[in-house]
RNA sequence: GCCUCGAUAGCUCAGCUGGUAGAGCGAGCGAUUCGUAAUCGCUAGGUCCACGGUUCGAAUCCGUGUCGAGGCUCCA
């Protein structure tokens, strides 16, 4: 609230005549207000941080005496609806500054906010008996607020910043109806559900264990078979692109990250040197180093340029132990990466030109749409962080802003996003949770060929630096998993289906052919199961959609008598009896053309 | 890493203020042989996360640790 030029003191603000957001802002920042009168009441001693509204609603942070329980919660709510029905108008003032350092004088987060601002511009807000500093931007009473619930206590750093003090944050959801309010309870419940955590242990797709360790994901049958799905089909879509695949080992001398600049920038987030005979060895944070020595193990004429070098890599990151989740932070990951060493320029913009191509065509076929493109920019002051060589960084952020414009994709700038030793192009997702998250990255790497002196021999016969191109596209296949399970909520098209069809014998009698149409499916690779438990149809039916299966085949003596089965789709649907050739056929289409709906 | 909350059967969860545990689903066994979303019966299954403390007595109270959730910070 504090970066915005204070504004006229009004009266009256006619509600209805303002847009909506703007509307749903003063709510909102209204309901922070009373939220801290009820807070100021239970806790006397309270002092008060700030109270913006969000996309949801408003939060306020407090630094109190003791802990808030669930329970205050509940208080508080009922002492703000007290303040509701008082209908207190929300009256501004200006007053001076040395006026305002009296009246907070203990109030140390509001002296810290008050040092920012200029004299003339301090304005405070009052409604019934509670003063706030406040540039303004409220509803005229408290009975304007809307429907409102306090959700949730959280710890918050005051200013966003670890060093400063740890506050607890409260967090109200408001909307201007309880209708609305009902409606994103719903979408909260709604995004429990699609929760990759959830779904992957319903449908047996992932575990993780204690004894393991955090972030340590095991990958069971089910999820091991859309695993090997994604890495056949992303590694022949690169080989149809020119690109060659390695192995690398999963550690490498200390020595190695020291020259690639990891050691001085990220061995925070490295796990721990292993030490052994005299030599260290670190599990690596990335793969690049390594694609780095296959590069250099021998000379390259320009000619062979570009040569992409790709891996499904394992990567180790020690990430802290507060922000590992499910399948999409983990510790061990593995990319789908590759490095793409270019002559010069002008190659670098073709690549990855290549490499925006291939993302659209990879995120089409998944049927992904909640994401954006991200050109994420250095800081040159910030030496410690990023590399310092500011014509690099031009150069590269140049050509990346170049290339998203040539392709005609949508994108949005970031400051202060950039990967240690260049700026890059992220691809932003939309969780079913609705937070951003990064699922690959582009990179130009201008730093890497000059710490280890990489060099190609040109059409000149001299020698000159090639320049490298970092890129994921399907992203780690950890966090792509987990996207796909939330965007499918576990409704996996046929071609990742862990089990892909279920033959169901109405009675013990059909076993048998049951067997024989299983066995005729999967002639052509189907992952096929039967269901010869002794339980009735309906409940090995229903055991079938509740495993999410695509199709089951339902066979007894008629289907038997015809070479057929009775075909139901996920998601009901039965579409009688077909001929298992027939089905066989239909199978293997919509598996090979990867088509997003079963049975569609 | 920090703040808050949590951990009870394979899973989801109940167990009020201290008196050594329960349901549903699942599993095993038996019966049933069935035409498009749950057949019936029986049985087994617990170091109540771990370690320490308080107490005559701890799933329950306190401390420490581990793991998980939400948030903050971070995210090559």
């Amino acid at each position: 609230m504090e970066n915005r030029v204070s504004e006229a003191i009004e009266s009256h603000v006619d509600l209805n005549s303002l847009p909506k957001e703007e509307r749903l802002n003063r709510r909102r920042h209204s309901a922070a207000h009373v939220l801290a009168e009820a807070m100021v009441e239970l806790f006397p001693d309270a002092e008060l941080g700030i109270g913006p509204p969000i996309d949801t609603g408003f939060y306020y942070d407090f630094r109190l005496p003791r802990s808030l329980t669930p329970e205050d919660l509940t208080r508080l709510e009922e002492r703000m609806r007290k303040s509701v029905k008082g209908k207190h108008a929300f009256q501004m003032a200006s007053i001076t500054k040395a006026e305002a350092e009296q009246k907070w004088a203990k109030q140390p987060f509001k002296l810290d906010l008050l040092a920012d601002l200029e004299e003339g511009n301090v304005t405070q807000c009052t409604h019934a008996a509670f003063t706030d500093l406040c540039r303004g931007g409220h509803v005229n009473n408290t009975g304007e607020l809307g429907a409102f619930k306090l959700m949730s206590i959280a710890g918050a750093y005051w200013r966003g910043s670890e060093k400063n003090p740890q506050l607890q944050r409260v967090y109200g959801a408001l909307f201007e109806t309880s209708e609305e309010l009902a409606e994103y309870e719903h979408q909260l419940e709604e995004a429990r559900r699609r929760d990759h955590r959830r779904i992957g242990k319903e449908l047996k797709i992932f575990e993780l264990f204690e004894n393991i360790g955090p972030g340590h994901v095991v990958w069971l049958p089910a999820g091991a078979t859309i695993r090997r799905e994604l890495q056949r089909w992303i590694e022949d879509l690169e080989i149809e692109r020119g690109y060659q695949h390695v192995i690398t080992p999963n550690v490498g001398k200390r020595e190695l990250y020291v020259r690639s600049g990891h050691w001085e920038h990220y061995q925070d987030a490295m796990y721990p040197v292993m030490e052994r005979e005299g030599e260290e060895y670190c599990l690596r944070p990335m793969n690049c180093p390594h694609h780095i020595m296959v590069f250099e193990s021998e000379l390259h004429s320009y000619r062979e340029l570009p040569i992409r070098i790709a891996e499904l890599g394992n990567m180790h990151r020690w990430e802290k132990s507060g922000q590992v989740t499910g399948m999409s932070r983990v510790r061990i990951m593995t990319l789908n990466d590759a490095h793409i060493f270019c002559a010069d320029e002008a190659m670098v913009e073709s690549e990855v030109e290549g490499v925006l191509q291939l993302m659209e065509h990879v995120y089409g076929v998944l049927g992904l749409k909640n994401y954006r493109y991200r050109l994420s920019l250095g800081d040159r002051n910030n030496t410690e962080k990023y590399v310092d060589n500011p014509p690099m960084w031009d150069m590269g952020e140049n050509l990346l802003r170049r290339v998203l414009n040539k392709v005609g994709l949508e994108y949005y700038e970031a400051a202060d996003e950039a990967a240690f030793y260049g700026p890059k192009i992220d691809v932003q997702f939309q969780t079913a949770q609705g937070k951003d998250e990064t699922l690959v990255t582009v990179q130009v790497d201008f730093h890497l060929p000059n710490q280890f002196q990489l060099e190609y021999i040109g059409e000149d016969g001299g020698r000159h630096r090639p320049i490298i191109v970092h890129r994921g596209v399907i992203s780690t296949l950890e966090r792509m998993t987990a996207l796909l399970i939330e965007e499918y909520e576990g409704n996996f098209p046929l071609w990742l289906s862990p089990v892909q069809a279920v033959v169901i014998p109405i009675a013990d009698r059909h076993i048998e052919y049951a067997e024989e149409v299983a066995k005729q499916l999967r002639t052509a690779r189907l992952r096929v199961e039967v269901d010869t438990r002794g339980e009735r149809m309906n409940a090995k039916i229903r055991d079938a959609q509740v495993r999410k299966i695509p199709y089951m085949l339902v066979v007894g003596d008629r289907e038997a008598e015809a070479k057929a089965a009775a075909l139901r789709v996920r998601g009901g649907g039965d579409l009688g009896a077909v001929p298992v050739t027939e089905i066989l056929e239909r199978l293997r289409r919509e598996r090979d053309e990867k088509v997003l709906t079963v049975g569609g």
